[in-house]
RNA sequence: GCGCCUGUAGCUCAAUGGAUAGAGCGUGAGCUUGCGGAGCUUAAAAUCGAGGUUCAAUUCCUCGCAGGCGCACCA
């Protein structure tokens, strides 16, 4: 399925050539490399301001350079030969240039309504795209440190990949979620872990550690032992938590100890070192990174012989670059940062594609109420957990919440709004419409209104023609738009846009309701509207089950 | 000190270099003998500062100012 705005540009690119041989428009010389960026440059927008149309183009803006010609003039001379290509009637009503140059597209109604049984036809499937071509892709988000409760970073991190996952599904990726255990026998964080479970150490002392700890009969003695076992039993509660409070599915769970079991650490240093990339100072062995740019180099194995974090998580991204992954995404939090370019100078080094892997990197998460930061928690006496801030606002609204900020910016998470069960949260406005729409829906079906619900039910849709209502319109338009934004956010990663985009649609609907009647005595209206929000349902459910959050059938 | 991220309406956030910078909350004014008023309409209200690139800058570049994070033989 090709969206829209690929088709205008193919039509545009067919009528500036027409236009060029018919000598209406001068002729360029540009090289294969210049054209294509010139390309890439077109775009095909929904103007702000719907007076301007439904798509604009900048074509001609940008062609005035190249073509020495004013970019209104070459708009005119475009708007007028798009007009005659064939399939244009197809899409649109109308299609006109405007200042300072812009080519305008009026979508015909005609063509928006032929979507709503579409929509209907396809139902979950509506919106399925092709663009990833089946590509293996891999996300890895979490991978918490099984040393204490998961953070509510970790939650941002979480609802992000997850959701982001269930884009690149529906794009057509073959998109797979792991997460990294961080349980590695030779680390400091368990070593600590152990000592603070057998009272040598409190680095991670807290109530959630002695929760855990009641569990276990048996006494260690050995603390990489106690570290161990402790730490299985966190992953095992991360695990459970993960999967049926958070909802967030994972296709695998990799284990950081396996790759020493399996020596995967021990052939990666063995490998670096025979490229010539390592050497040995003070006791430690090296990466020679800062050749690669960074600015110092970084140590691979301790004095004490133990190798570091960065050893083994050199070791799991060549083992993803192995497993053939055409892109690797991370989530990270902002106190990683650091370590993403030695990772990537490492992945470099080892002569694996590093722009195939993308970090992204969230920024911190403060919870707010009443205008202060809370930072402590209740119940554990530190942070405030993932756990607890969920079951205070309740899944939907904590996922919708963390979605709706760009990763890249530091979060406000407003506990006043989140915890605020009426209109004024945006999660219920969405789910409001939701109900609204199912409510109607009974009620045609219960009143038996078998007419209106066959005529909505053939094939031609003739009926169709009777919603021309500007709500009717917009909200058709708005339907349509799913498609662009999962191309938008499979390619750009910035999953904000949903939430954005079900506010936006709830709107539309809410707008649509409030001006037009569904049931009435106009059997053949009634049946129009009755399809018109039939696929107005589908789209609702297919963007909140992206994003994980319910779709209600009553509130 | 160095590196990364961020400064948009009173608050929390949007905005693939484009036309009049959008939402929600809050504030003001309205709308219903009918499908759920948890709705709709409407008003006031914003790009941290100074330069630069561009036909066009919230967006790109430089320099300030402010906040967050990082700068381990921790992970």
């Amino acid at each position: 399925m090709i969206t829209l705005r690929e088709e205008i540009k193919n039509l545009l690119e067919k009528a500036i050539y027409k236009a060029i041989k018919d000598k209406k428009l001068p002729d360029f010389d540009l090289s294969e490399k210049a054209q294509e960026d010139f390309w890439r440059s077109i775009i095909a927008e929904h103007p702000e301001n719907k007076d301007l149309g439904d798509y604009a183009s900048n074509v001609a803006l940008r062609l005035a350079k190249i073509l020495h010609k004013p970019s209104m003039e070459i708009a005119k001379v475009i708007a007028v030969e798009i007009s005659r290509v064939k399939e244009v009637k197809k899409y649109f009503a109308k299609i006109e240039a405007a200042e300072p140059g812009f080519v305008n597209f009026y979508l015909s109604p005609e063509y928006l309504r032929k979507f709503i049984a579409e929509i209907i036809k396809k139902g979950d499937k509506f919106g399925d795209l092709k663009i990833g071509k089946g590509e293996k892709v891999q996300l890895e988000f979490i991978s918490a440190n099984p040393t204490g409760p998961l953070t509510i970073a970790n939650g941002r991190g979480g609802f992000m990949g997850d959701v982001l996952r269930n884009i690149m599904k529906t794009a057509g990726y073959k998109a797979e979620a792991e997460y990294f255990i961080n349980n590695s026998r030779h680390s400091n964080q368990i070593r600590e872990l152990g000592k603070t479970i057998l009272g040598k150490g409190e680095m991670y002392k807290s109530e959630y550690l002695s929760e855990r700890l009641a569990d276990f009969k048996i006494k260690f003695n050995d603390i990489e032992e106690a570290g161990m076992a402790i730490a299985d039993e966190i992953v095992k509660d991360h695990k459970e938590k993960i999967k049926n409070k958070f909802k967030i599915k994972f296709n695998n769970w990799f284990s950081e100890q396996s790759l020493y079991d399996n020596d995967s650490v021990q052939k990666i240093l063995l490998e670096l070192d025979k490229i010539g990339f390592t050497y040995k100072k003070d006791g430690a062995v090296w990466l020679k990174t800062s050749e690669r740019g960074d600015d110092e180099d970084r140590v691979l194995v301790r004095a004490d012989g133990e190798p570091t974090y960065f050893s083994s998580d050199i070791a799991y991204h060549s083992n993803k670059f192995k497993r053939g992954y055409g892109k690797i995404i991370n989530f990270w939090g902002a106190d990683h940062h650091g370590h993403m370019k030695r990772l990537k100078i490492a992945m470099e080094i080892l002569g694996y594609d590093s722009s195939k892997m993308e970090i992204i990197i969230m920024q911190l998460v403060r919870l707010i109420e009443n205008g202060k930061e809370v930072k402590m928690s209740k119940r554990m006496g530190q942070y405030i957990t993932l756990e607890e801030l969920v079951d205070e606002v309740g899944l939907d609204v904590a996922r919708f919440f963390f979605l709706m900020v760009s990763a890249d910016r530091h979060m406000d998470f407003d506990m006043n709004l989140a915890k605020e069960k009426s209109e004024k949260n945006p999660v219920y406005y969405v789910q409001y419409a939701c109900a609204r729409i199912n409510s109607v829906i009974k009620k045609i079906k219960r009143k038996k209104l078998k007419t209106v619900i066959k005529i909505s039910r053939r094939e031609a849709n003739e009926n169709l023609e009777l919603l021309k209502h500007t709500t009717e319109l917009n909200l058709i338009k708005k339907l349509l738009e799913l498609l662009e934004i999962i191309e938008d956010t499979a390619r750009d990663f910035q999953v904000q846009r949903l939430p954005q985009y079900a506010i936006e649609l709830a709107r539309n609907f809410h707008d649509f309701y409030a001006q037009c009647r569904v049931i009435s005595d106009d059997k053949e209206l009634s049946a129009a509207r009755f399809s018109l929000i039939l696929a107005t349902q589908t789209v609702l459910r297919k963007v909140l089950g992206l994003m994980g959050v319910s779709a209600p059938e009553e509130m």
